[in-house]
DNA sequence: CTGTTAGCGCATTCAT
DNA sequence: ATGAATGCGCTAACAG
């Protein structure tokens, strides 16, 4: 491949002025810059983007830190990422975790080799003061809530929402309540299990070990959790669910098994995914692609040196609809 | 930050060999080797990962293309490919192009620009030609069947599924047969629709434009079919449907108004995405996620210059439940 | 307006 | 086994 120095000569001109047209930089003669224009034509000239990032010491791409990639919950959140950075010339660079901390930590560090010049942690597994040794590489902004601690984020209140979703199951009479999460561990699981507690106690009802149900992320999940259901002999009449797609599951394995929604059993699910509309299901909407597009802005007013807010809390809303 | 120099300096060696530490070259005495990681420890030195792609003229990094993050048929293609680019320890570029060429062309510039070593692309509305012209650049493999062009390409014959689902739907008896697809351009969209009008002719039954519906592909779309099926005064019996998502639309919209699944409307899918299942629709299974993984494979070992296969057909089969 | 030059940070060849 | 030197291709400060 050809390279500036090859068009400076063709061109009859220098590097730098080679550069500066490349680049739209005023001060060039038209002459000139037309000749370097016929240069780059005639050798198919493109720039190396690894050259100009080593020159400029930056990339233009923003690393983003998911779990899983093909679960409705993180591609709504990344399309929204990517709306924005494409609108301000950047680019994703995906970093798939599977929540394994070694994996969370090599994407950390591609912070530090300069790879990236931000990064978004959609979700994670890693303890704080991992990611707080690695922001002074760059921005680095979380999509939870960070309690006060020095690093950007933008975030749902899950301990509030939970407790929301908890207060409208309770007011429409129901006081054996489960719930369905993706995992324990994690802030946003932490929030909302203190939602349940809390809401429970305020109820005189105690907490069910077997009513809360860890690993529930896809709609298969729902099937598992029908089942272990149907082995109870004390059900719980209603069931919060941290996702539409579990609840779908729920919801449908439950019909074919007989059960009536609410009836039988009420649910309550969270993202306002329009799965939970075509079923009907009562649900809790969270700003997800706006969170994305917050997450990548906040990012990118740091670059731009912006007085910035450091922490962005985002409002949910319940959703009624007939499943509770 | 500290560079190679410095730890050169510290360590009191040259940077050719502060070099070969940092990458496991063998011939380094134990001494200068431990000295190196010392001063590496104390300067928290990592390395400039631009100025290696500069030197080596590789990334490590693919570049995958494809409309929308945001829906299950990519998403689950894009986690094969990242389970699989982990494996060789290649990172994932994403271009969410939305079917715009100029960001299709964008995409492929990367390519050029060495940003990426290669590229997936998942789906595409631009030319052959502009692909073809690119392909000097490194590597670019298409999830769909090139027919014969000299492009690496993973694909499933659409022609041979929609076709299959024709001869089923057929076979249990219907003759007015209706389709939904997510855009009718496109080598996949030709192929069904191509595979749709031979399959009509075989029982002297003309294709109807009003049973054609395009831009199908998320739940929500599956509403406005319903919606658009309850305004015909003739409807089809049946309905062969692209995407999962869609067909759970259709059916769960459906039944809200008050069809039966299969005797008013039967509908047969693809992908077999867990929705299916949970709402035995009888659909056919798509390899997606094996479909990205071999994507991969098919860059990886052009790498290696193994000789390679340039096409792999990925087989389709029909999974029977209760929607037909 | 334009050219010269010095980096950016690392890999790698060639001697030794 | 190790160091010196060169190259990767571009940007930007500086001089004019």
């Amino acid at each position: 491949m050809a390279n500036i120095r090859e068009i400076a000569k063709i061109a009859g001109v220098s590097v730098a002025t080679v550069s500066r047209v490349l680049n739209g930089y005023p001060y060039v003669k038209e002459e000139k810059r037309n000749a370097v224009w016929e240069a780059v034509e005639k050798l198919n000239y493109t720039k190396n983007i690894n050259a100009v990032h080593l020159a400029k010491g930056k990339t233009s791409i923003i690393g983003v830190v998911l779990p899983y990639v093909n679960h409705p919950y993180f591609s709504t959140i990344v399309e929204g990422i990517s709306i924005e950075a494409l609108r301000y010339g950047y680019h994703l660079l995906l970093f798939q975790t599977n929540y394994e901390e070694k994996k969370e930590i090599e994407a950390l560090e591609m912070l530090k080799m300069k790879q990236v010049d931000g990064m978004i942690i959609c979700s994670r597994t890693l303890g704080w003061k991992f990611i707080e040794a690695y922001k002074e590489y760059g921005p680095i902004v979380l999509c939870e809530d960070v309690k006060g601690r020095d690093l950007l984020s933008v975030y749902i209140n899950h301990y509030e929402a939970f407790m929301l979703g908890m207060e409208y199951l309770i007011e429409k009479g129901h006081r054996k309540i489960g719930y369905c999460i993706g995992r324990t561990t994690g802030t946003n699981s932490k929030d909302r299990e203190a939602a349940y507690r809390d809401a429970l106690r305020k109820i005189n009802e105690s907490p069910r070990q077997e009513w809360i149900f860890d690993h529930c992320l896809y709609i298969e999940d729902g099937k598992r959790v029908v089942n272990e259901l149907l082995a109870m002999r004390e059900k719980p009449t209603a069931l919060l669910v941290s996702s539409d797609q579990v609840a779908a599951g729920i919801v449908l394995w439950g019909q074919s098994a007989g059960w009536r929604i609410p009836e039988d059993l009420a649910i309550l699910s969270f993202d306002n995914h329009p799965i939970s509309e075509a079923l009907q299901i009562t649900t809790m909407d969270l700003p997800l692609s706006i969170m994305g597009k917050k997450a990548f802005r906040m990012i990118y007013h740091s670059f731009q040196n912006n007085e910035t807010v450091k922490a962005e809390k985002l409002e949910v809303r319940l959703i009624e609809r007939s499943s509770v």
